[in-house]
DNA sequence: ACCTGAACACCGTTCAAGT
DNA sequence: ACCTGAACACCGTTCAAGT
């Protein structure tokens, strides 16, 4: 608040006349950048729909501040609905039943969003951000490779294979591990499909 | 950290001889609580899969700033890496390709900590969470169902499946999701399976 | 050597006082 | 009626000074 508020040359008491507190400007932030989405192109809907995300996930990973807010608060501005409509429509044009496309929706943004959260130093400290992500994973690796073999043995003998993979890598399997899994099980609710 | 140290009868300083940051404290506090999972029992893998992931899920919903800690900064405390094996020796257990159990174990805990963080209130105002979740729930629904049916045709058409099913539902069908995708998701990474 | 009081450098939010 | 300076009530972290 008070940063945004010195950018326009004022106290961040005046901001309070537009906005509710710092959750609702996140919001509002958030939804005018969802604005600048890449337009639906043409292709089969499986790489349409993933071109999609990764354009939402490329928009929080620049704003780190904004994807964990985007995890507390759901987007609700039109933008964001514009963004679960073609998510929900890419879905339904790849043969998703109805009731399994909604509650996927949700699933794939949430991943999207958790995963660009997670990738993410913390707000104050944010001056060199890849240093930051060097050290989480050397820290993950370095408990992993010594982790005890007679407490953790899963861990132990599969260490390789869980610290495998680059980044890209991960979110193309996990986008696909989703979309399966959304497509393969039935909701609970009764209902159109 | 104040507060901490204000129980501890000292001041903040203090706490700084034990712990680098903030982020460490959370850490510490998290591996600590893990400690408190209930053990394996008895029974199909897929039940025993699903009792361990909401022991960890219910930790994290009654301290919902740890779940925001753990999902920036991953525990790799020792009690830790003991849920990571068990989860990883479950999916082993259900005879999922080790490759793809390996990078499952990642996506599975990340889902259940970004549900948790999703569901609380930010920290600050912590005075009434429920009241928060309401008011959220409510700002959802009514974003959806007044969504314009010309600019989001799809989330106007299928309002009542997006706002569906209790919590528990969800939860219950999103692990469902997960497993099955994990399942049936070949790596891109050469190994053993 | 180990601990800590006091200060530093920030936050978000409120409200009385101004125009 | 609309805006805002100044204050309030917090944070995490540092470091010189104490024991």
């Amino acid at each position: 608040m008070r940063r945004v508020a010195q950018a326009l040359d004022t106290g961040p008491a005046s901001l309070y006349v537009y906005v509710a507190n710092t959750a609702e400007l996140h919001a509002a932030v958030l939804d005018e950048l969802l604005a600048g989405l890449p337009e639906d192109g043409t292709g089969p809907w499986r790489t349409r729909l993933d071109v999609l995300l990764r354009g939402y996930a490329d928009l929080l990973f620049t704003y780190p501040g904004l994807a964990r807010s985007a995890l507390v608060l759901r987007p609700v501005g039109g933008n964001a609905l514009r963004l679960y409509d073609r998510v929900l429509g890419l879905l339904l044009e790849g043969g998703v039943p109805a009731d399994r496309a909604a509650w996927g929706v949700d699933l794939l943004l949430l991943y999207v969003t958790s995963n660009a959260a997670e990738h993410s130093a913390p707000a104050p400290g944010d001056i060199d951000a890849s240093a930051d992500e060097n050290a989480k994973t050397s820290a993950l690796e370095h408990a992993l490779r010594s982790a005890d073999a007679e407490a953790t043995p899963h861990v132990a003998l599969h260490v390789d294979q869980l610290l495998g993979g680059t980044p890209a890598e991960r979110v193309a399997w996990t986008l696909q591990v989703l979309i399966t899994g959304i497509a393969a099980t039935p909701t609970t609710v009764a209902g159109d499909s």
